[in-house]
DNA sequence: CGGCTCGTTCAACGCTCGTACAATGAGACG
DNA sequence: CGTCTCATTGTACGAGCGTTGAACGAGCCG
């Protein structure tokens, strides 16, 4: 509605294949991949729906782009306290590109795939920080803690999770990643 | 296709009734709501689509009967102790049932309402047997981690979770769940 | 200024879904 | 045996989806 009307023909392009994408992120987080439509996102990009189908091919595509991660570092130090750390990251910042993966997972066989790559990948680092046979499984119920977590507060609200504080969440999980990061 | 020929009507409704509702929760469990259609519920009933909405109306009041959960009682004793044996009990058992709501509740809302309802009673017990002031908080960390556990293992298998042995799995949680509900 | 490019819209297709309804045919029952 | 009941089928409709391709019109370039 309310456009600069002076812009060159690339900065038009980008930004609304930006916008498009931002629409899509939010619909995907909200209602998960099924329930998204492709005119649904159009529409609260402000744009045609055959113009998303012209710049990403397919809702699949689109949701492909959307979903990409941006893979965080896990920083050095002790372990426990670093995966303290990332998760603070995820419950305080805005958890929208979090959710769309986390979301859609659950429906769309390949956002699932997409995770597992994006996980394991991380899996080994927190393998790598714990210090002890049975690592894998250490690490596989961190991030089964971490997305659980996630899960609960931000996409089911099923209990009080969803209003407490971070620190609050982080000092009771603390005890809990210490001992299974291999403390004695 | 084989079929015993010998059956009264009340009975044959009720097989049928019930084989649809078995077929009902699988699929609903594999797929998640938006994915399962009626269609595809009935020809692994091996019925006509038309029969399943005679018989429960719609496909919401289908799901509705197929996510019926039979909530579990929380045994007496240890606290620490007793949530570990019901999450035993998640982890050895046939998942089928919990799956149902897990799943769809991502991406359905009556779903995930229903969810919180029954976790809200549960989480009321958790809380009646933790022994601190934030217990809500507390008992919704312990649903978390097992909501986590369950979802990693079972349906998204991200980590070594889905393989390992359920008492592996209990052994390293023991220490986080005694942290949780208060042990000093 | 004139032709080309390309961002964007519009209308339509084919498909699948949930759902409705008439038809069928085998048991129940007097 | 005849009639009613009811479990079960087949067919069809309307809506919404992803996707397509033609059309338009404003920027770009010589």
């Amino acid at each position: 509605m309310t456009e600069q009307p002076r812009r060159t023909r690339a900065q038009q392009r980008r930004d609304t294949e930006a916008r498009i994408l931002t629409a899509a992120r939010e619909t995907f987080a909200g209602l998960g991949y099924e329930r998204t439509t492709i005119r649904a996102v159009a529409a609260a990009a402000g744009v045609n729906a055959g113009l998303v189908m012209h710049y990403f091919g397919s809702k699949e595509e689109l949701f492909a782009r959307a979903a990409r991660l941006s893979s965080h570092e896990l920083p050095p130090g002790d372990p426990a306290e670093a995966l303290l750390a990332v998760l603070r990251e995820r419950l305080d910042g805005e958890p929208v590109a979090s959710l769309v993966l986390l979301r859609s997972m659950l429906t769309h066989a390949e956002a699932a795939d997409g995770l597992r790559e994006a996980a394991s990948e991380w899996l080994e680092r927190i393998e790598a920080a714990v210090p002890a046979g049975d690592a894998d499984l250490r690490a596989g119920l961190i991030g089964a803690i971490m997305m659980g977590v996630v899960v609960d507060r931000y996409l089911l609200k099923l209990s009080s999770l969803a209003e407490a504080p971070a620190d609050d969440i982080l000092a009771l999980l603390r005890p809990c990643f210490e001992s299974l990061v291999g403390a004695r």
